[in-house]
DNA sequence: TTTGCTTTTTACCATTTGGTAAATCCCTTC
DNA sequence: GAAGGGATTTACCAAATGGTAAAAAGCAAA
C-alpha cells in the first residue's frame, strides 16, 4: 500500500470531515494511483463514467463538442479536485463529455463499485462526497457565470487572475476553447495586454 | 390549509419519491403560498437567503452584476423548479445574486427554519432535496456550457428551442442579458431570423 | 382617445472577433 | 546541430457585435 501516494486525498477530505486512521485504512484499500500523459483520454464521450478521479498533480479537462464539431473545454480540474461526469457516474448513462489530461498528471482513481462499497462501510461517506460534489458544482457555475456578458479580453483577464496556475500550464488553444474564442483572437488579446 | 395551492410541489416531489398522505400533511404545515408581481425582489443581493421558493406559476430570474455594473441574468426558473441561492441558503452567508420575478408569479415558500424542521421530522427529506438540488445544478451547467463557443445567433436559437416557454414570457432585455448580448444586438438577430 | 412612459426596433459607425493563410517559434528526435 | 512537426503569432479582410441615439411600437393611466 503506497500510502504516500494517497496522502493528498486525505488532506483534502479532512478539510470537510475528520477521518480516523482506521477509516483511512479502509478507504485506502479502495484507491488506486495512476499517472497519465498529456492528451491521454480518461473517459471517452459516449461511454458511461465508472471512475471518480482525484487530481494529485496536473490538470484534467472536460471536453465536449459544439454543433459545428469544434471541441469545447467546459472545465479544467487541477490539484485537489475531484473529477468525473457526475450524471453519467450516478445514473450509469453515457457521458456527453470526455475527460482528458490537459498536461501530465497524477491521479487517484476510485471506481464506482468501490465507492459504493465505501458508502456501505462508512455511513458518513456518501454525505461527504455529496457535499463536496455540490460545492464543486456551485464553483463551476459561479466561474462560468462570471464570464457571461464580458468580452473576450475581460474573460481572459478574469481567467488568469482567478486561475493563474492553470493559465500557465495548459496550451493556448485549450484556454481559447475554454473561454469561447479562437486561438488567433486569444493570441491577439495576449499581445494587446502586454 | 389551502391544499390546492400546494398540489404542484407534491406532484413534483413524487416524481422523485413516493410521499404518504400523512407525510404530505406534515410538509404542508411548513409551506406558505405567495403571489408576486413582475419586478418584485424576492431576495436582495447582499442578504442571506433564508427561503426556498418553488415556482407554481410564472418565472423567476437570478440576477448579478458584471464588473461594469450591468445586470447579468444567470438563470430563469420556471414552473416546477426550486429556486434559492444555494450557497447562501446552506451556509447563511450573504447572497451574491438577487432573485426577482421576471413576470407575475405564484410561489410556494419554504423557510430555512421550516426546512430544517422537515429534515428532523422526515428522515428521507434531506436526501430528497439534495438530490433535486444536484440535478438542478447539473442542468444549469449543461445549459450554460451548451452556449459556450457559440455566436449570439446560435445561442438565441438554442435558447428558444430549449426553453421556448421562457423565451415567450420574459422581456427582450432579460433574454439579452441572459444570453450575454446587448438588447439591440438581440433585436437585430430576431429580425434576421424571421 | 389622449398622454406619458417603457420597451423594442432601427440606423449608423467604431470596435471586436472570426476565418484563412502564412510566418515564426518551440520542442523533440535524429 | 539539423530536421521535422506541432504550437503560437501575425496579417489581412469579412462578419458580428457594441455603443449611442433616434424612431416606432406597445401599454397603462387619466
Amino acid at each position: 500500500m503506497h500510502y504516500d501516494n494517497f496522502k493528498p486525498i486525505f488532506d483534502f477530505l479532512r478539510l470537510y470531515k475528520d477521518i480516523s486512521e482506521s477509516d483511512a485504512a479502509i478507504i485506502c484499500q479502495q484507491l488506486q494511483f495512476r499517472k497519465v500523459n498529456e492528451g491521454e483520454v480518461l473517459l471517452q464521450e459516449g461511454k458511461p463514467a465508472k471512475e471518480l478521479f482525484f487530481v494529485c498533480k496536473g490538470i484534467l479537462k472536460i471536453v465536449s463538442f459544439s454543433d459545428k464539431g469544434n471541441p469545447v473545454i467546459q472545465f479544467f480540474l487541477k490539484e485537489h479536485r475531484f473529477c468525473t461526469i457526475l450524471k453519467s457516474f450516478d445514473d450509469g448513462i453515457p457521458a456527453n463529455e470526455s475527460i482528458i489530461a490537459a498536461c501530465d498528471a497524477a491521479l487517484i482513481v476510485l471506481s464506482k463499485d468501490k465507492l459504493l462499497q465505501l458508502y456501505q462501510k462508512l455511513p458518513y461517506f456518501k454525505d461527504l462526497t455529496t457535499n463536496i460534489f455540490q460545492q464543486s458544482l456551485l464553483e463551476k457555475i459561479k466561474v462560468r457565470n462570471s464570464y457571461m456578458g464580458e468580452d473576450a479580453t475581460t474573460r481572459y483577464q478574469k481567467f488568469i487572475s482567478q486561475q493563474p496556475d492553470i493559465a500557465l500550464r495548459v496550451s493556448l488553444s485549450d484556454v481559447a476553447s475554454y473561454l469561447g474564442v479562437t486561438q488567433q483572437s486569444l493570441s491577439r488579446i495576449r499581445k494587446n495586454i502586454r
